[in-house]
DNA sequence: GAGACTCTGTCACCCGGGCGACAGTTCGGG
DNA sequence: CCCGAACTGTCGCCCGGGTGACAGAGTCTC
């Protein structure tokens, strides 16, 4: 697997989580760093394995999600070209939390452990940064908690697709905001652990009140304020 | 308010957080730490106040909650002596992300967030297991949130009880664990969100069961293997 | 040991949202 | 351009668990 040293770099320097290094150091990652090509479907890793390496996104998408007992999946995330995951296990070196598949064929970037290692045990000054991403991470988790505990589907949804809005919208000329995700409802559904038709029944709800307006597979955000307060849970439906 | 040193010293010197440290930087820590002093139910800090600093608790409960804009609550921990917490804030100078009350009369030490951030500065070793600590934190909310999403009532019960065992359990020589809080219906069902009649309903099918015992007020875990599996979502009812 | 407070058991009623199903629509590939 | 696959709208039925309420039991205080 023939490593593009041009892409690789673009990939690393531009990161949220490498930026701050200094060229010499990327490029000593580009060398470390390995390729790796998924086709659509195929697993990257599943929870409970051991970690390999820190994963950055150079082509399609990777979905992050996590298998109940009863076979029902939950969509934690979908991380796109440029972004980075699989962190967690560096710092701590234990065992993936979540499953990662590929979502379309997929080219990844692999930084393997002991380079990831390395590389914080040579630049301890590092390690503020990191904090601070993975600080980050458990604010997400606590919000989503929240809103998984106090919130009714439709004020699960909201929030969602607030997140999503800003994780991965695109603004238009009109003002609307596009998910750039392919969104059927049964994807939905998989996020706020709900059901297809559940999900269908609140989105229709929402185009009404002209909060978001829906597409085949495609969702855009019209009125990010009233989405932001059903997601405080103020329940004025 | 007069600080114990000898007290704080103890409290530093055999945290997890700090026992790492030599005992210059404790004694050195210990000049820093102030002593705080709530009576029962009074408010240490509310999710978004900044934050002042890192907590140990050295005498009494802290209970951490969080707060629907329904006025339910979400009881995420129960700190007891020995125990610290509000490092979030610390690491990310982020305001706080819970809220935090005593739990019958209180004493705290306070490490402020300066004498903390020098701490870190001065010795960047500390680092690696700061985030470890952060990882686990993040590893306990993913288990959390897979046990809401996928798990019944029942499930999500015993997945707390488990919890409980191993943070507040007391092995009792008959080998039950008696878990040392004060545990009324109510105060369980706040951290699962359901309703205390619920509770009831599945704690007493647990108890016939031969799962747990119950007394008023209080919990002990028979079959802790039993809960385990209904944790994991091995439904045989 | 009386009274107050807290905790527990258990009702009857209700409702959000799951389940299963099916028809209609949109899209994409040959 | 057509066919099959993927997606959406919408049923009717059902059930887990919420709501409100009340009586009984345990515990603490004075």
């Amino acid at each position: 697997m023939q490593i593009d040293k041009q892409a690789a770099t673009r990939l690393i320097a531009a990161s949220e989580w490498f930026r701050e290094l200094p060229a010499d150091v990327v490029q000593q990652l580009v060398t470390l760093a390995r390729m790796k090509t998924l086709g659509d479907g195929a697993r990257l890793f599943a929870r409970g394995d051991e970690a390999d390496g820190f994963y950055g996104v150079m082509r399609g998408q990777v979905r992050i999600s996590s298998l109940g007992a009863d076979g029902r999946e939950l969509l934690v995330a979908m991380f796109e070209p440029g972004a980075w995951f699989g962190e967690i296990s560096m710092f701590d070196d234990l065992p993936r939390t979540h499953d990662a598949t590929a979502q379309g064929d997929a080219e990844l970037l692999l930084i393997p452990k002991p380079a990831f290692r390395r590389l914080l045990a040579d630049d301890p000054s590092l390690y503020p940064h990191f904090m601070r991403m993975l600080c980050r991470k458990l604010r997400r988790s606590f919000g989503y908690i929240d809103s998984a505990a106090f919130l009714p589907l439709k004020g699960r949804l909201a929030y969602r697709l607030v997140e999503l809005a800003s994780l991965h919208g695109q603004r238009q000329p009109d003002g609307a905001i596009t998910i750039g995700l392919h969104l059927p409802q049964e994807e939905l559904a998989r996020m706020i652990s709900a059901t297809r038709p559940s999900v269908s029944r609140v989105l229709k709800a929402l185009e009404a009140e002209g909060s978001i307006a829906l597409a085949y597979g495609r969702v855009s955000v019209l009125d990010l304020e009233r989405l932001q307060a059903l997601a405080d849970g103020e329940d004025s439906d």
